[in-house]
DNA sequence: TCAATAGTGTCTGTCAGACATTATTAC
DNA sequence: GTAATAATGTCTGACAGACACTATTGA
């Protein structure tokens, strides 16, 4: 347990997806003290007897909280002071997470997907660490494969295309884009097609490798 | 004190600096257990009683304990784990500083300034978190006047050229180096020319702002 | 045929890399 | 003049952005 001489561990999450086109962040309503019943970033302490270490910590505790597994985690940033926790001097190590909107099974009234335009004031320094983990997504996701994990395995270019604009704000021009990304090799042309309503199939293509950069850049044109 | 149930918190820094042309590393000879007479990090415990956050823990210490003030710092990544440090489950925030060759008081036997591609191995983690820190700078610095911050306030166009290739570890076209850096507005010229031995006299420059990044890149070309 | 979306071709401006050339100092 | 380094000029290939154009589906 936390005494006066000691920081207080913790790890938290920011859950990053798209849902209806716009670019949201998984908060969950606080069970316990201290800001019980706000809505926050999903987190907990790091147990030294089960966890192996950060990464496992923040894995465990969004499998218990929220259900959520198999996404792609990277780590944030490091949070820490005598101020953002009233239980005292604490560490928050926190971490971005990408993760398909459909994946993620959302139990009404314990936890939401909450546009990024649009949050609440959040307690501790949630907020500030929620703008770090968008900027960089938004950075990295230039010249990464990063916004693909929005994606299932599977997508179309135009899918493809979409996450980008979203995870980034920008528009991209589609030519550019494919051009782009076709000749980076980091796409397998499944052979299969994919139809929506009475418009031509597109072809459907999966990641070559899990994520990774390119030196390209990918546009930065406004919308 | 840390007990069976909480994580023991740490901050180390890898404090990178430009010495005779070479890419260096400070290191300190650990005065106490674990580890004791072994070449480490520059690092120690948080202290809850007089630190505003990691940041302050990191730069009080390597005051005290390396004499450096005034450097560029910045957080790297959080290493946590039941098996890094012997005392136990440990945390330790890692920093990335920058600091000019010339400003390091070196105390002979207590540190060294030892060149990244001769490390000595390392207690704990620190080799992986040097070459963590070596990544970033590489990553970060093509396209950001980080690696300014090996020169000193003013300094010249080729100093600055050679302080990108060493941190780099890439070689530069002197003319696209002064094209780009020029056209981007990071340096004011302050009027003062420098002489060395026997040949024209440069230009003295210093950054306009401290640090900031640039959307274009510079060369990758080999050397 | 049309509507809608998928996908291609091509022009142009920007810019990094390469490298030749000129400028300024001491001797 | 020479030697040495500072600084500039210029050509070229790569590529992003723009946008016009063609292709494939259902109805």
């Amino acid at each position: 347990m936390p005494n006066e001489m000691t920081a207080i561990s913790t790890v938290d999450a920011v859950v990053l997806s798209i849902l209806e086109g716009e670019l949201k962040v998984l908060l969950h309503c606080r069970p316990v003290q201290p800001y019980e019943g706000s809505w926050a970033l999903p987190g907990g302490f790091i147990r030294v007897d089960e966890d192996a270490d950060a990464e496992s910590a923040i894995r465990r505790i969004l499998k218990d909280k929220a259900g959520v597994t198999g996404l792609y985690l990277e780590q944030l940033a490091t949070y820490s002071g005598p101020d953002r926790d009233p239980r005292g001097w604490s560490i928050s190590i926190a971490h971005l997470a990408l993760v398909p909107g459909a994946k993620l099974a959302i139990d009404e009234g314990k936890a939401a997907l909450v546009s990024i335009d649009d949050l609440p004031k959040l307690p501790f320094d949630h907020g500030k660490i929620i703008k770090d983990a968008v900027a960089r997504l938004r950075g990295k996701g230039a010249y990464s494969t990063l916004p693909a994990s929005f994606l299932g395995k599977n997508f179309t270019l135009t899918e493809m295309q979409s996450a980008y604009e979203t995870a980034l704000g920008t528009r991209v021009d589609s030519s550019s884009f494919r051009r782009k990304v076709l000749s980076l090799g980091i796409l397998t042309d499944t052979g299969r097609s994919r139809q929506g309503d009475n418009r031509r199939p597109a072809k459907v293509y999966r990641l070559t490798k899990a994520v990774g950069t390119f030196d390209r850049t990918l546009g930065h044109s406004a919308g």
